[in-house]
DNA sequence: ATAATAACGAGA
DNA sequence: CTCGTTATTATC
């Protein structure tokens, strides 16, 4: 039933009438009488007889068309299970909106092929508590209509010797080569694997597909975004050909997505690609769920109820002896988790290679002061940055410069010593409302009008943020006649050709350089790091580590400079390259202080009553903890709720009954329920 | 939202 | 004890 309310969500019974007997099938939209309107729903199975007294009749079979594989019903049963949701809600997202013209274009003879899957624990290899429900909403059948050959004739059909996929992309790594093999002899392998700087990751990931399809199974591998989508893109098509696969995401408009939906649900192409909208992509015969760069915060979905793409494809995975490859330049505290289970190999390359491969990288503190040279000190450069990116330039080399979003994080520092500003009330970061005006700090509130810094006693603020344009000026200015490219919100450049040039780019829009760049600057650093956020440090080094793999190996003259303190860990990390390091200090430290991926939280946020109420209402795991509450905006509170990993299911399943309850008897202001939010203050 | 159904209380 | 009214709860 596409209904939201948690109380609803279970399935109901009709009768069949006999003009839609043949369209009835399992996975088709449906229109029922219910509470005396017309809704939207699911057919999720048939049955012979029902339980209830009176039923009423199916109105419709909105399209014959099975949009929804047993597959996917049954992950998308599971992610909402995991994240205390409604099957409805995550059907929104896993099924895009029906598009028509669409449909007529692309059903013409080929129905889609069903197959069942089994799995019952969960993917970082804790006990699952049972709470798949009763009700099973996968069917039972193993021959597909059409007559097209399901699983197990598909097995009797796969040869002994098969074509392999070259894997000298993957030599680098000891355990790669065996990956790809494990993937072309359908074995569930699971990796997470970090790529070394310089890595051409789309090609390392069109090779997994590409042995995945040589052994008859189909893949699904999720990025963060339309450029690593291209990239991807042309990475497959090189490796494929044209025509094997199809890109799935919300950007490329609802015609063309429901359209590569169809395509895959119909089985005409047996790999997807795309932004955190394919998670859920329906693929024959899935042998390969990836994911690239999985720290990057676009793979969380921002609607309910807010399934991480990770999770999903971990999820989809353990639900069907699937493949799975988590990957990325940095290791966040949820790969490191599957790794210390024991649920993933790492696949890493040796120390002595990721050496070799490493720019030379350097730290230097943050101070204008030092900057001898006239240049460095009119574009407010640290020397060593100054000096680095002359001497690339004088090599006709690129230059790499990134600088923090525009807009983020409007927080301000000492202008003396550079020390985050803070609260004198509550220690939160303050915040400039307008380039004049009076700090304030950015969760009580409060005005600091008589601010004095706590380390050097100076009086002086300054936004902590420049501008990536501010920055493309003054370095312009400081290296005259060197062509100055910006990449970032506006406009993201994917290469800039070799040859002396800057490139000014925010995180995550840095373009790849021919060659590689000769020098890669890494600027206004510690604002990435003073964020007040779980994460900062892990971000942090994502984002830096993103852009240093964009850079020349040290051996050909490439070189990184920090503009950080080069005792803190997540530079350590850079600087040795090493973020399965900074990953297993980071998984430690969220064990010690009961943080997620360590424990499971939820938060509850909305009204003061109403969060309470829910939470009255909830019969929560005895060993659950309830932490709060937080203020959230709009006068809205936040209470969190932590318990151990083995008891997440039962703490999902109590939360979203008690938003059951709720919605039963028409509480009136909603609560907003987050399993494992991105952000926890 | 709306209909059934259970619960309740006043009057015979 | 019955009937009429009101809370409760399921919605095929």
């Amino acid at each position: 039933m596409d209904v939201p309310l948690p109380h609803l969500d279970r399935p109901f019974d009709y009768l069949v009438p006999e003009a839609l007997d043949a369209d009835a099938r399992p996975g088709v939209r449906v229109k029922v009488r219910f509470a005396g309107q017309l809704v939207d729903g699911w057919l999720l199975e048939r049955a012979e007889s029902s339980e209830h007294p009176k039923l009423a009749y199916l109105e419709k079979v909105v399209s014959p068309v099975p949009v929804l594989s047993p597959e996917v019903a049954r992950l998308a049963r599971a992610v909402a299970d995991r994240y205390a949701g409604s099957l409805a809600d995550v059907l929104r997202l896993a099924v895009p909106p029906r598009h028509a013209r669409a449909e007529k274009a692309v059903t013409t003879d080929t129905p889609p092929t069903d197959e069942p899957a089994p799995g019952d624990t969960e993917p970082d290899g804790s006990p699952a508590d049972g709470t798949e429900p009763a009700d099973g909403t996968a069917t039972a059948d193993g021959t597909a209509p059409g007559g097209v050959p399901s699983e197990a004739a598909d097995a009797g059909a796969r040869p002994g010797g098969r074509a392999e996929v070259d894997p000298r992309g993957w030599r680098d790594y000891p355990a790669g080569p065996a990956l790809l093999r494990a993937l072309t002899d359908g074995r569930p392998a699971r990796a997470v694997w970090s790529a070394l700087p310089g890595e051409d990751w789309a090609d390392r990931y069109a090779d997994a597909v590409a042995a995945t399809v040589a052994g008859g199974r189909g893949a699904v591998v999720v990025v963060a975004d339309a450029r690593d989508l291209d990239r991807l893109d042309a990475a497959l098509t090189a490796v494929l050909g044209a025509g094997r696969h199809v890109r799935l995401a919300a950007a490329d408009g609802p015609a063309r997505r429901y359209r590569a939906f169809l395509t895959a649900r119909t089985g005409g192409v047996d790999v997807v690609i795309g932004t955190r909208a394919a998670m859920f992509a329906p693929v024959r015969r899935l042998g390969l769920v990836a994911i690239w760069d999985d720290g990057d915060d676009l793979h969380a979905e921002p609607r309910a109820p807010y399934p991480h793409a990770r999770d999903v494809l971990l999820t989809r995975a353990q639900l069907g002896d699937i493949a799975a490859v988590v990957g990325g330049y940095a290791r966040t505290a949820e790969a490191q988790l599957l790794v210390e289970t024991g649920w993933a190999r790492e696949v890493v390359a040796d120390r002595a290679v990721v050496r070799a491969r490493t720019p030379a990288m350097a730290p230097t503190g943050d101070d204008p002061q030092l900057a001898r040279d006239p240049g460095a000190a009119s574009a407010r450069l640290p020397s060593l940055a100054w000096t680095t990116a002359r001497d690339a330039l004088r090599a006709d080399l690129p230059v790499l410069v990134q600088v923090p979003r525009r807009g983020y994080v409007p927080s301000v520092a000492c202008a003396d010593c550079r020390a985050p500003a803070r609260c004198p009330h509550c220690a939160g970061p303050l915040a400039l409302p307008s380039a004049q005006g009076t700090p304030a700090c950015r969760w009580c509130g409060r005005v600091a009008a008589a601010y004095a810094c706590p380390e050097c006693g100076g009086r002086r603020l300054r936004a902590s943020v420049t501008g990536a344009r501010r920055t493309a000026e003054e370095l312009g200015r400081a290296f005259p006649g060197v062509p100055v490219r910006t990449s970032g919100r506006e406009e993201v450049l994917a290469t800039v050709p070799g040859g002396a040039g800057l490139v000014i780019a925010t995180p995550g829009a840095e373009p790849v350089a021919e060659g590689g760049y000769g020098a890669v600057l890494l600027l206004d650093s510690w604002a990435l790091l003073t964020r007040a956020d779980l994460r900062a440090g892990e971000e942090a080094l994502r984002r830096w580590m993103a852009a240093a793999a964009l850079a020349r190996p040290g051996t050909a003259g490439g070189r990184v400079v920090v503009v950080a303190d080069g005792a803190l860990a997540p530079v350590q990390a850079l600087l040795r390259w090493d973020s399965a390091w900074f990953a297993a200090r980071e998984l430690a430290e969220r064990r010690e202080l009961g943080f997620p991926p360590a424990v499971r939280m939820a938060s509850v946020t909305g009204a003061a009553e109403a969060v309470a109420d829910l939470l009255a209402g909830a019969r929560l795991p005895g060993d659950a903890e309830v932490l709060g509450p937080v203020p959230a905006d709009e006068g809205r509170e936040r209470m969190l709720v932590r318990v151990p990993r083995s008891r997440a299911a039962a703490m999902a399943e109590a939360l979203h009954a008690a938003a059951g309850q709720r919605s039963a008897r028409k509480a009136a202001d909603p609560v907003r329920l987050q399993v494992d939010p991105l952000t926890l203050f």
